[in-house]
DNA sequence: TGCTTGACATAAT
DNA sequence: CATTATGCCAAGC
């Protein structure tokens, strides 16, 4: 599909000048298939409370085809968040939905349902 | 060096 | 339900 990378502005991301993304994209990785978690519980569990909007900023710092599972991130509101082209707004929906998770005529999933839930933040 | 922007969250209105 | 305000902080300009 759209292999288009959407980098309007910043390009991230050498893997060396990362200041702590890292920390962010661990968190990730760690969300299951089939489950999805907010940006907020990542922020929490990264070790930054509040910091959600630093790992919006994360995950769209992102290589496309890259092995961090940033289609398992949505908002609080369990919606997909809208970025600047659409085109992978629609295919992170996509993906969930080849995970088995369902969205209603809202563009909601259930997120009581569908929430990945860590035992512990990471030992 | 300093202001603006942005895959957000939460509370208040 | 939508809008506004505030907090957070890295990267761009």
């Amino acid at each position: 599909m759209a292999a288009r990378r959407p980098s309007r502005h910043a390009v991230p991301a050498s893997p060396r000048t990362h200041g702590g993304w890292e920390r962010i994209y661990r968190v990730v990785r760690r969300i299951p298939r089939g489950r999805v978690a907010t940006y907020g519980q990542i922020a929490e569990l990264a070790g930054a409370p509040g910091h959600a909007r630093q790992v919006g900023y994360a995950l769209h710092a992102l290589p496309d085809g890259t092995a961090v599972p940033w289609h398992r991130v949505v908002n609080a509101h369990g919606r997909v968040s809208p970025r600047s082209v659409t085109d992978w707004t629609l295919e992170q929906r996509r993906r969930l939905e080849a995970e088995g998770i369902d969205f209603d005529d809202a563009g909601r999933l259930d997120l009581a349902r569908r929430r990945w839930r860590p035992r512990r933040t990471s030992t």
